[in-house]
DNA sequence: GTCTATATTAAGATAGAC
DNA sequence: GTCTATCTTAATATAGAC
């Protein structure tokens, strides 16, 4: 057997790059193929469902993304400020300093599978869950911490709304900048 | 000459609940066919430049919304916070209580013609002004009151992704409760 | 001003060679 | 496992009747 030019992980990971810019519908398989450097017939040898199953690997890898840069992080050794300085500075580099939209924005409009939604439900529920944790570890009652977490997410999406309309950097960084004293100051 | 089933005013209507919905890219002219009432060959008559002039004029549309529900109350004779709960009680019926997009997320991806980002831009900057006036009004310093606009459109729009990702229309609703005080309240 | 019908290009998807 | 070639369907766009 011959081996693959990509494994999967880094194929999906083109895939959530393409998605997040053009969305779904936008998401050609000719666009996929260019972003990924093989023809339309071999993504369908990859993934024989096609661009459905393609965006639910791309769901899958982000999710996975998540799980490594933020919730592990956010439940390390150091303080929690220094916790959260650092998932900021993750987050910082995944959004290229806020230039690059956020699949849970791009891929939650209408278009693709079912499923999709689900996962990406699941995915944001996770993060806000990771945020949460982090709040209540910072003293905050859960009340308290749930809100923060739900502001914060909701800052770091709207953020990068405006950063990306208005073709400036500094909505999303000043976020990024805020979230320490959001989530570990009650 | 025959008259026009509908007029450019609700054609533009019909056609920004396509865009918000689907976004440029999975917004076809068989969609818009269908949203409007319109065969394929009827649009093409209105917007002979096909579907860029019908994205740049559904986003001349919002712009025109904006302007007589956000510019213009905001500018009112009513105190600064009833002005501002006014355009709260507009913003909530045009965004259905949190469950249809912000057509400034979903026009803003790629795709589309070029000139569009130009429009959503121009939308959002006018937007940014009008509360930055309001704040300012309310007795804010110029730079705080930048601050706050900047804070509470980056709140509508974040809680927009929450709420529709989520399927819990609480998050934009509790965002649009929270904009007297973000606005008015120095 | 809107329609049906049609042309043209791109999209999603498969077959079979290497 | 990836490719070229091809099929089928949907998309953009136009022609011409009413």
């Amino acid at each position: 057997m011959a081996t693959a030019r990509l494994n999967d992980s880094e194929l999906a990971d083109r895939a959530v790059e393409t998605f997040r810019m053009y969305g779904y519908e936008g998401s050609s398989l000719n666009r996929l193929a260019e972003a990924t450097g093989l023809e339309k017939a071999s993504l369908y040898y990859r993934y024989p469902g096609g661009k459905d199953q393609i965006v639910m690997a791309a769901a899958t890898h982000v999710a996975g993304w998540f799980e490594q840069n933020i919730f592990l992080p956010l439940a390390g050794e150091q303080s929690p400020r220094r916790r959260v300085q650092n998932v900021a500075r993750l987050l910082r580099r995944f959004y290229a300093d806020g230039t690059k939209p956020c699949v849970l924005d791009t891929l939650s409009l209408q278009g693709g599978p079912p499923q999709l939604q689900a996962a990406l439900q699941s995915a944001l529920d996770g993060w806000l869950a990771a945020f949460t944790n982090i709040a209540i570890e910072s003293g905050m009652t859960r009340t308290q911490a749930l809100r923060r977490a739900e502001d914060a997410l909701a800052a770091i999406e709207g953020s990068l709304i405006l950063s990306r309309v208005l073709g400036q950097k500094r909505f999303f960084l000043r976020t990024l900048a805020s979230l320490p004293d959001l989530l570990t100051e009650p």
